[in-house]
DNA sequence: TTGTAGGCGTTATCAT
DNA sequence: ATGATAACGCCTACAA
């Protein structure tokens, strides 16, 4: 009658040992008229066993938990997506532990783990404090850590390579026949936002050209039109003509941008995002992205995990997944779009059959 | 040396009772001196004390659950940094139960939730099943639901007003001069499919029109693609142009279909969306969309939990969103359109100061 | 096959 | 102010 029935008021009605109970519903070996009787009282009850007791005894909470800095944007919902993915059939839920954009938090979150609200850590940080570092390998519970960090650090790893990612845009851009490339940055102290920047300086010092970089103050699409306001500032003749954006929010902001200012996406402009999130197919024009295979770098985070709770001596490993660069219509080859200057409202396939397509969904791996 | 520190260990270190080690740390009256002794032990092993074992004494995990059909829809994950931010400072952490597009998901994981994993649960059904509301009642903890639920459910609800909220964009279409006013709606199963359905047969009903419907078999982009695909096989005659879709990312998936089809929004086509999710201001041209308040939705079924959990006696309380139309490009009016045939690339900012305006952020409430 | 009993880590009561 | 001890709900040797 007061709050919910416990094992041992079904063991009474059922006339058996609390151990009976247990087995019964564990799946362990009991006669069968014992099993009924147990079964009879369950139902009657409406018993349904507390985590908390079993969680206490076998010393884990099935319960993993995923970190992330920014919930609002759409590569993590797509990770998050793909680690439950993985998780799912292990028996696991998933806590996620999102918090806003207070840099302090996500290492309160980390250390509140060590309080064992969960069996395991899957984590995604902008940044990699030493801080943060140490509180992860100082964790009771197996870390997967999705993203850069220290070589020698003792955690599994799954790692994209955003540099070459950056790399692949430009090459693109300037196969696409343009020159003044432009690289629009989030914060330079996070890990993404120093892989980027560097990946961008070595494809300028490769190409010749000296590429211009525009800080932006976040990684949102808010930033990204901020940013491109500073782009509006440069005299005509150096302004650019071709943007890589640090990732896909900052390219929406920067495309709204130049929108609002009457630029036109590509024929003025060409741009590129990085995380090829699921809204880049749907802009218009469609937004040329380099894949980091958001989804699978959450799905193989999960395996690690699993593989680790399996055989915790293994030892850690690092997995990689390659960018990959998916044209769309924003980054249209110059050559494409020359023929028919006076049509520029139509829909922006272009007539001559040019190396890049920019059909929706066409890709390029390298 | 062997797994984590107890509170036994503490208690041996610092040369007092177990009792005493509790209560330092849970700032009950002690001695000076015995609170330095076990401070120090405390940093000197590290020790975290264990959630389990104060859970199962004293029965509250402190995890919110929050459950939702979809969490690829940014609508939802707004409402759930809703929730966070209204429960933030309450100490309790958010355990985030998305399940992928399986309606039986939502049900499991309300019947695993009697088994204590959570303290309370926030939930936005898209479906409400007998079953499910059942199951909701029966559970042992606070329950929130946001959306629509029977009258004389027990349960506490936040509440908006989809069917007003069709009903306010279809008034702004007429006023923007649009006639052939469409419904792109998503599965009719749904309470949100089924209120905007009615908001859609209401305000076609008040005007005079028949207005076409169009099946989605989803709430998702590519659904709002193909039900375009339907659009465009209507003979050119009666051919809409205006389209209300019954949320924002079938208006996305629209407005990707009527480009690829060559179609102009807003000159030979209008779409308005629901939901106004982040994303709907920055698409070219921006969404009109009718806010639902997702975010504040979110926030208020956190504080309904905080009271109900502070007095479980209380009443159950019904609170109500005002849906709130947000006009932008995606729905300019024809007159503002007109003046200026010959130059349709510029940004659409109307020349006539009509009555709605399409700059990006003005909003409209009703 | 079944029951008894101990323990997981914590808090709280009740003596001292 | 402090310590011994009993729960909390469950699982699992071990003994019968």
């Amino acid at each position: 009658m007061s709050g919910r029935p416990t094992i041992v008021e079904v063991a009474a009605q059922a006339g058996v040992s609390i151990a009976s109970v247990s087995r019964v519903l564990n799946g362990k070996s009991a006669r069968s008229e014992t099993q009924q009787r147990v079964r009879a009282a369950v139902t009657d009850l409406g018993y349904v066993p507390h985590a908390t007791g079993r969680a206490l005894k076998l010393g884990s909470t099935l319960q993993v938990a995923f970190a992330v800095d920014d919930v609002g944007n759409p590569v993590y919902t797509e990770m998050m997506q793909g680690v439950e993915d993985g998780l799912s059939g292990s028996g696991g839920r998933l806590l996620v532990a999102s918090t806003g954009h207070d840099p302090t938090d996500l290492l309160a979150l980390v250390h509140s783990l060590s309080r064992g609200y969960a069996d395991a850590l899957i984590i995604s940080p902008l940044r990699r404090s030493p801080e943060l570092v140490a509180a992860l390998v100082a964790l009771p519970v197996p870390v997967v850590v999705i993203g850069q960090l220290g070589d020698e650090v003792p955690l599994d790893v799954v790692r994209t390579d955003s540099r070459a990612g950056v790399i692949l845009a430009h090459r693109h851009l300037l196969e696409s026949g343009r020159r003044r490339i432009a690289f629009v940055n989030g914060p330079p102290d996070t890990a993404p936002g120093q892989a980027r920047l560097e990946g961008f300086q070595e494809a300028c010092a490769a190409a010749g050209l000296a590429g211009r970089i525009i800080q932006a103050d976040g990684f949102t699409v808010t930033a990204g039109e901020a940013a491109w306001s500073q782009v509006e500032s440069i005299s005509p003749r150096g302004r650019p003509d071709a943007v890589i954006a640090a990732n896909d929010l900052l390219a929406f902001g920067v495309m709204r941008g130049a929108a609002s200012a009457g630029r036109r996406v590509p024929r003025q402009l060409a741009v590129v995002g990085i995380d090829d999130t699921q809204f880049a197919r749907v802009f218009s024009p469609s937004l040329s992205s380099v894949s980091l295979g958001a989804r699978e770098r959450g799905r193989i985070a999960a395996r690690l995990l699993l593989d680790r709770i399996a055989a915790p001596g293994i030892p850690f490993r690092t997995e990689r997944v390659a960018p990959r660069l998916v044209v769309r219509e924003s980054s249209a080859p110059l050559v494409a779009l020359a023929p028919r200057p006076g049509v520029p409202s139509r829909p922006r396939t272009p007539r001559h059959p040019s190396i890049a397509s920019s059909t929706s969904n066409r890709s390029r791996t390298s």
